[in-house]
DNA sequence: CTACGTGCAAAGAGTTTGCAACCGA
DNA sequence: TCGGTTGCAAACTCTTTGCACGTAG
């Protein structure tokens, strides 16, 4: 969403950072998407922005808290963070690959907050990563 | 624990594989670990198994369900799974790094599967990851 | 104008692969 | 013995870094 710009610009300048056409770029890009592995972040960005800008930028984000790494598979991908996207979690089919994201389910979060309670650590935050078969893959293992 | 070791010889034998020194000696280095980097296994197994063998059997033992991967911070760890090593999750201190395992949550293992039925999924696996600040970092932080 | 930001190219991790020798059943 | 398994070395992918030039403030 362009109305997100100035919400970048003004977190930029208050920490700080320049408000440059690269970032600008870069965060445009990842707001077409609700999460992209960094290859395809480079892959969009190729011609206007290079691959180191892209991999300092994303730091440059994650340390201002605008984006945030999460976990699929394997590999992480990329997506804004909870202040630009309502917090949520994934769930991956792990044959076709696809990936919903689930709603924030408040009794889950209560939960979790007094697990690192107990555990005595100051939560900053959490993930939580389900991985299965989606309906559609299920189905067509029925069909073979 | 070797008494684990013929669990092992026996889910290799089944699904058809070798039961070689290699893989004894990986899942020997694994079990010694609540959880290592790939680094660190293959650290550990330097004169003896050569690190493409680490990666190759990694690879089998996830497959066989013996291993897993899971995330701490931005890098994966790998630990023996659910089957050697009572169903858990973490939470880290990103101050200092330390990892500690946390208790399986009833009610938290409930909502996860409760999640993943509304979506349609059939669930095969699910990880947590808490991240902040440990009782003795957030000492040291007020000390400053 | 000055310091921060960027592109380019090269270096470094981490991981995978091809192939010949080796070993478990 | 025979086919699966391993070590070695090289190839690849992903990520980081140094440096000179460009650009925002």
């Amino acid at each position: 969403m362009s109305t997100q710009l100035p919400q970048l610009a003004k977190r930029l300048k208050t920490a700080g950072y320049s408000n440059t056409k690269t970032r600008a770029a870069v965060f445009h890009a990842l707001a077409q998407h609700e999460s992209l592995r960094m290859q395809d972040l480079v892959l969009a960005l190729r011609g206007s922005v290079d691959r180191a800008s892209v991999y300092r930028t994303v730091e440059l984000f994650e340390k201002l808290g605008i984006v945030q790494r999460v976990q699929i598979g394997w590999k992480y991908r990329l997506e804004l963070s909870d202040a630009f996207n309502p917090h949520h979690h994934h769930i991956h089919c792990t044959v076709c690959g696809s990936i919903v994201s689930l709603k924030e389910d408040e009794a889950l979060e209560r939960i979790i907050h007094g697990l690192a309670q107990n555990a005595g650590f100051a939560l900053t935050a959490h993930q939580l990563e389900l991985s299965g078969t989606c309906q559609q893959c299920q189905r067509n293992i029925h069909k073979k």
